[in-house]
DNA sequence: CATAATTATTAGCCGTGTCTAACAATCAAA
DNA sequence: TTTGATTGTTAGACACGGCTAATAATTATG
């Protein structure tokens, strides 16, 4: 059983082009190429030249002139992304105290250049914050009054918690 | 006094090979072409060009078939940036607990994304963590805890710790 | 159902950033 | 100081990803 390098690496238009797809396909089943240019500010051409390449990958199937849809591999590979921006939009606003639609621009950026292992612990770190009661659920509030005074809150002068 | 805008954004590029004669500049004066070619894994003619237009817009001298050096301005340019990387390095490192190598690489692909004001927050965050002797210091502990054993560490479940 | 409005495609251009091949300057060493 | 090795530049190709203009298909409507 030969495992194949199948060489599935994506630009970060690509990824972007991808991404859209799944987003507007959520619910509906079809997809055009005039809502994917008005979401990602594009020209139509843009788009039908990206679904082109991404068809070739078969990673999407377009019919001409008609609507675009997501083969099993490609919806796959959307997910992935998702789950990217996902986790860096909540890192960006949970962790870091962004707003959303900032946080959300941030992520959209980050989410194709990050590597794999960035990814992980990056959410590992904000599962982290949240599950832990201390340093956890309380650290965002710190961290937001250390953003607010500019000095440490109260109870991180506090002594004697020992922690290892 | 008209403040007029410089409109000085650089492309993901051009901020790196900015980067790269800030850091080869270091001590030395001259900034060869064929160490830029070197550093970048690039050709030297790449690094030709990118020396022609980062000299257009004045952030740099080249003399040719001399070497290259940063204009006041360009130092200013590429100061900012590595300032940006150094911010991502350690947050990739102290924070999240990546090895320094992998940290710098991932620092490399975001440093020329990332948002003014995400990086600000970033930038923040670690100094917060490490200047936070409960949440801080011993945070990335406690975290690196939660990354190996895939549970809280037992001072995290420790009641009774009001922080607001 | 004919035609206007909308949506989509094709063709072709452009800027960026890379490369190779060929040539030119500089440097080092005999 | 001449010449070979090294370094640097120029010219030209190419992939990518965007755009506009022209054309074509689809859809909506009177």
């Amino acid at each position: 059983m030969v495992k194949q390098d199948t060489q599935r690496e994506q630009t970060a238009s690509m990824e972007h082009y991808l991404e859209a797809i799944a987003i507007l396909s959520a619910g509906k089943r079809a997809v055009r190429v005039k809502q994917m240019s008005d979401l990602l500010g594009v020209t139509m051409p843009s788009v039908t030249s990206a679904a082109k390449k991404l068809s070739e990958q078969e990673l999407t199937e377009h019919e001409k002139y008609r609507h675009i849809k997501l083969t099993p591999e490609g919806a796959r590979v959307a997910g992935d992304i998702i789950h990217r921006h996902t986790a860096l939009t909540r890192f960006f606003a949970e962790a870091l105290g962004i707003d959303q639609a900032t946080a959300e621009e941030g992520a959209c950026k980050i989410e194709h250049v990050i590597s794999p292992l960035g990814m992980e612990r990056l959410a590992k770190f904000v599962e982290f914050m949240e599950a832990c009661p201390m340093g956890g659920a309380n650290l965002p509030g710190r961290y937001e009054y250390y953003l607010e005074h500019a000095e440490l809150p109260p109870d991180c002068r506090m002594k004697g918690v020992k922690t290892r």
